[in-house]
DNA sequence: CCGTATCCTACGGGATACTG
DNA sequence: CAGTATCCCGTAGGATACGG
């Protein structure tokens, strides 16, 4: 075991870097579908400031993870991907939301558990 | 498609939270080891606050992925370890682990030449 | 249309001192 | 030993305005 979580250079934990991000993993799923352009994005992901769209844009395409075409057409048009290594990323979070939906009412009954517990004992 | 990721209610949003946090899979992965001592997480985890190691104990306790066990003797002994919920996280965990180690290379190589782009461009 | 630049704030989380 | 309580700071990221 040389899985080191706080070792920013561990492989481990820059994916995990990347899966917890909220935005980047939405992006991926977005563009697993269909090439998205930035707008579509903008618009789809409600909430999301350009700042972030455009900075975890970047991030993922620095890690090869999507690509960026540019149209050189009037007016603009910039289409974003999947790579093939984004669409191995994409199958990853999809087993990921598996195991939340089967595993998720565990969770949810361990929680009320939790809680009515923490209630009984603060008396 | 209801996957969406800025709504704290999804379970896929929790799972990735969960996953994304640094603490939480250090934890989960020391103790699919065996089970460990508060002191021992504390000083196995270089770097963890007692604030942030008991505030992420608690929090997986309370999904239920792992058990807090106080044993009444002096001094006190409280034991840490996963349950099946926390098991089978763990299995999760071992397969980011594995893709991480396998697409690693080809993450950094996509880096190296999107900075050596920049560089290029920037002049 | 597709971004960048700037400002600003909330809060995650570190350090530390103390207690049952 | 196994935590809690308190203070404090850095920075991620939102809002906004503007540029190519």
């Amino acid at each position: 075991m040389d899985f080191n979580a706080y070792d920013r250079n561990c492989p481990s934990r820059q994916l995990l870097d990347r899966i917890g991000d909220t935005w980047s993993v939405l992006i991926v799923v977005l563009l697993a579908q269909r090439p998205h352009r930035y707008t579509e994005l903008a618009n789809t992901i409600q909430g999301i400031s350009p700042k972030m769209l455009t900075q975890t844009l970047r991030g993922l395409e620095r890690d090869g993870l999507i690509t960026r075409t540019v149209h050189a057409v009037v007016p603009p048009r910039v289409d974003y991907a999947l790579t093939d290594l984004g669409r191995s990323l994409n199958v990853l979070v999809a087993e990921l939301e598996k195991w939340a939906e089967l595993h998720i009412t565990d969770v949810l009954e361990a929680r009320a558990t939790y809680d009515a517990r923490g209630e009984k004992e603060v008396v």
